[in-house]
DNA sequence: CGATGCGTTCGACTCAGCGGGACGGCGGTC
DNA sequence: GACCGCCGTCCCGCTGAGTCGAACGCATCG
């Protein structure tokens, strides 16, 4: 490691690139060069070189108001693989599925510990749900979370019951070995339920999609306040959609592989 | 320069960071290192160590078939401000409109001598466009485009209007003096159309969304197979769209900045 | 009118990044 | 079964792109 190189950052360039591009959250809009700084942890000579080279690239914009993210990458994210052809597949199932229930629906994939949203297909009504295409939420407490992880891997299944299960609302499912056997229960029905786990007011529905070499590869939800969205009601129809759409992957020949890109 | 460094290519890793990632075409599956090696004019050693370090990010993902753009590329694409706050603004008009109609809509902004089509609200009939969400089309032979370059820098529409018109279909508008007509009359009733000048059995008309400056900032279009759609009589309906869609981003106080951030 | 915080610039140090080249495995061809 | 071509990977020595600290000019504020 460089010995000017300030402590506990990536050694790589790229690692500095993608914690810079780390550094926005969703709520953000545009953060100065310093605040920048601040977050990552470089220099602001570094910060300052390296936002000017990626602006240049257009993954993120320069204005007066500060550094935001770029159309550019946009573009680029829209070509990655896996939300891509689940998306291109998924898509009419899941309007179907919002036609016929009038609620919002939801496409997500896992990623380590938590659910990756992909698509999301509003309700007609006031919206119900602050979810979020490209936003994360703990697989432990949502429907389609609980659904990812009682197909994951052991080591991922193991790491989640370990570590803290954070009480949400009064009604997270905090106690490891309830949600174990809440797993066994999703495992054998193909659906899974929330109720107001993650979010006072809010239930959710959700099933596995499968991938042609048997392995669960998304999950839909159907998602509502909890006065209108009964799930077990709801479950035949998530669970239909959730079927079209692994045939729909079949005939599309698409290969799940074994992606886990980030070790650890 | 590095002596080393082969000719043509970025100087910066973030360059050949980012000109990796555009070796990718949105028909591409997985590509190998060498085959992104070729494309980019880097060595093999050198894709080698920079896949990797983007695999760690996320950015790409290795499986046994080769290197594709990776999920996280997707999420923080999410993130981008432009396509987000428009989008945010956009999608209740947008389905109004699709509903109204029975059509496919688009919103789209431009970038550079582009259009990038930022949503799209499928046709509930079979799949009669194949547009894509951060797909791009030339602005001088597009609905969308033509409304955006009607609305665009002085600059831009020179550059335009003298650079190459390819002849796209038999009925791509490539004069100069009739294209730029057009762009005039674009102006003056709030709608452009197109015939079948980018492909062959598809109409379109689209109408400019403005941000509170009064800066056009994006289109919406209506598209669909030329035997159905009639652009004149689907006129009033897109430009009510876009005006709502307009009305909405000056209530979320929306500003739209001028970004350009590729200089050139 | 100092204090604070911003973006920007300069300069000196140095290691991360560079490409050439070698290597082993794999699949097809003669 | 020898050969060839292409693949991903690894090693190595060189060097300049990347690094940070520090200083600067400029707003804004109390």
């Amino acid at each position: 490691m460089r010995s000017t190189q300030r402590d506990g950052g990536p050694t790589s360039v790229i690692g500095r690139a993608f914690g810079l591009l780390a550094a926005f959250r969703p709520t953000d809009g545009a953060l100065s060069l310093s605040e920048l700084a601040r977050r990552t942890g470089l220099s602001k000579a570094t910060v300052h070189r390296l936002v000017h080279q990626m602006a240049e690239q257009g993954a993120v914009e320069i204005s007066a108001e500060g550094v935001r993210v770029g159309t550019r990458l946009f573009e680029l994210g829209q070509l990655a693989a896996r939300p891509r052809s689940l998306r291109d597949a998924a898509a009419p199932h899941l309007a179907d599925l919002r036609e016929a229930t009038g609620e919002t629906v939801h496409l997500a994939v896992s990623d380590g510990a938590e659910v990756l949203y992909v698509q999301k297909l509003e309700s007609r009504r006031v919206p119900d749900v602050d979810s979020r295409v490209g936003g994360r939420m703990p697989l432990y407490c949502t429907a389609v979370g609980k659904v990812l992880l009682a197909h994951a891997p052991a080591d991922v299944v193991r790491e989640v019951l370990a570590g803290p299960l954070e009480r949400r609302t009064p009604r997270t499912v905090v106690a490891p070995g309830l949600l174990e056997r809440e797993l066994a229960r999703i495992r054998e029905t193909g659906v899974g339920e929330e109720r107001e786990e993650s979010t006072v007011g809010v239930a959710c529905v959700a099933s596995p999609v499968f991938a042609t070499s048997g392995k669960v590869v998304a999950a839909v939800s159907i998602t509502g306040r909890s006065t209108r969205v009964d799930p077990s009601r709801l479950a035949p129809a998530v669970r239909t959609a959730a079927l079209g759409i692994s045939r729909s992957l079949r005939s599309a020949g698409w290969l799940p592989e074994d992606v886990r890109s980030r070790p650890g």
